[in-house]
DNA sequence: TAGTTCATTCAGAATGTTTAGAACGATGCA
DNA sequence: TGCATCGTTCTAAACATTCTGAATGAACTA
């Protein structure tokens, strides 16, 4: 191929591994996401693992990764026994989906444990006195913040998830 | 203090450490962000590596990434020459605007690299023949397309934006 | 069946990140 | 000035993540 052709597209690749380590994906995961994006015709694993320069069972693991996500797909080449994988191109919905996803469980997470902190202190009720009374007051105060917080956090995620689609 | 509210915080804290980890952020800045939103008192360097039980050191560097951020701020106690930290409560516009910033930096640096492979195929122009022709005329194609993504990606960063303030 | 080619798994190597704690300089005070 | 108490910086260790490459077994062929 020319090798012009294939600079061109490393550059595509580095970036969105770097795109996707900020996004908390795996970098390897992305980059060869990106080389399957960008090619035309099925990949093998040893296509992928030459053209990244990285081991077998690198790739391995991690174009099942993405097909996992529905990010790529195997696909059949007739007379051919290796496996090919090919791009799902219409990956942005997969992405943020699998992004929302993550960042919801933990923001669940968050909010058992401000309202197990809330029962804590309720159980407490009148059993505080002088100074960890005023505490108790000031703790109710910044879990009612917090989970304001986290209201409009969530209300942030719906909206971003209906305008993606 | 009463052991039973500090550990109802603790939970609070732990978790928030966990939310701050999937948003990229350090776990150890988190959690002290917690502990300072939680408590309504500034806190020294001591009191907050007493309770979180780490190192002053850890706790150094990273209540001044806080500082950073605009999501901590220093404050004086009269007669006491330590340093007193308190939260910044309304910090959820900084923290969003941060997250905003590190992904917006990412995106562009991808935008660079597709117009740069774009631009490498353009100089080749009517050299290429044969399979180069046609793998040519694919990356142009893929490349457009990961300009419309790239585009999608930024409207939604700039919805979010604007939602948040 | 023996030999070849493939994908997968997994232990441990390599790499990257976070932390502890010692060393240091600055500040305040007697 | 000498001592005590801070905050900061830095190195090496701990820890977490990612990767390689050898081992394995399945699928195919002659």
């Amino acid at each position: 191929m020319n090798s012009k052709l294939e600079k061109s597209v490393d550059g595509f690749v580095e970036s969105i591994g770097q795109l996707g380590s900020n996004l908390g994906l795996n970098k390897m995961a992305a980059q060869l996401y990106a080389l399957l994006f960008m090619s035309n015709d099925p990949l093998s694993l040893d296509d992928m693992m030459k053209r990244l320069k990285v081991s077998k069972g690198n790739v391995s693991v991690n174009v099942r990764e993405l097909e996992k996500w529905g990010a790529a797909r195997k696909v059949w080449v007739k007379g051919d026994r290796r496996d090919f994988y090919k791009a799902e191109l219409d990956v942005f919905k997969i992405i943020t989906e699998r992004l929302k996803t993550g960042l919801t469980r933990r923001m669940d997470e968050t909010l058992q444990a401000i309202k197990q902190a809330e029962e804590t202190i309720r159980e407490g009720g009148g059993n505080f006195n002088g100074k960890d009374k005023k505490t108790a007051k000031v703790y109710r105060e910044r879990l009612e913040k917090a989970k304001e917080i986290y209201w409009r956090l969530n209300g942030l995620i719906e909206t971003a998830s209906k305008i993606i689609t």
